[in-house]
DNA sequence: CGGTTTTGACCAGCGC
DNA sequence: GCGCTGGTCAAAACCG
């Protein structure tokens, strides 16, 4: 059902502000990967490797994992599309970077997938399973909170992740992920049991 | 002592 | 060409 809605959405949109809309999607991830999971599960097949956005919204972050969350979600390549009327919001200046970013990755031939997660929460950084490393910090214009580099510590993975609070709501993490990793996450390490369940890799 | 964080320097892309 | 900005590097500091 909600995969139907969705691809009819996303061919459909040329100039819509933030995507194809699933409002008030409710689901009952419990960590960022099984969001994703969820999110790959609702798109067509021969898109899932596409860039995906994930706004969550209205998640209730404990020190360690996302309770519940509601969803609207958007293929990261065509955020950058209809920013006309909403360029005052930080959705937007997330829409804003990414579409730099495109273009940065345009000229560059390597374009890794890039998904991100904007939550509320007091930690900045959420437990999505894996260990991260950081690696730089910047503070990014017009805001009042650095950005910090993390990349994954795990040997030969390459995937990275930015986090950053909103200028507009210092409440809301944004956190963007890039790249896939080439192995399980630590929780399943831990447990084997778990792997069943987050048996995938992003 | 090994892994992680901090932080200033450096580099590349972009706009003017 | 130059300045601005975001992203990364790497040495030093920190921590368990």
């Amino acid at each position: 059902m909600y995969n139907q809605s969705l691809l009819e959405d996303q061919e459909g949109m040329v100039t819509s502000n933030v995507g194809f809309h699933t409002n008030n999607f409710s689901c009952g991830w419990t960590h960022p990967q099984l969001a994703f999971q969820q999110l790959k599960s609702l798109n067509n097949p021969s898109s899932m490797g596409e860039d995906l956005a994930c706004h969550l919204n209205g998640s209730q972050l404990g020190t360690s994992s996302i309770q519940r969350a509601s969803a609207i979600l958007w293929p990261w390549g065509e955020m950058g599309e209809g920013l006309g009327s909403k360029r005052q919001t930080g959705e937007n200046n997330l829409a804003i970077a990414a579409m730099k970013m495109k273009k940065v990755k345009a000229r560059r031939k390597v374009r890794e997938p890039r998904f991100c997660f904007k939550t509320m929460s007091d930690v900045d950084v959420l437990d999505d399973g894996y260990k991260w490393r950081k690696y730089g910090q910047k503070v990014v214009k017009n805001t009042q909170h650095p950005r910090s580099y993390y990349r994954c510590t795990q040997d030969n993975c390459r995937v990275k992740k930015r986090v950053e609070r909103l200028a507009e709501d210092p409440r809301m993490v944004i956190t963007t992920y890039e790249g896939r990793h080439i192995h399980s996450p630590w929780h399943d390490v831990d447990d084997s049991n778990a792997s069943s369940q987050l048996d995938f890799i992003w």
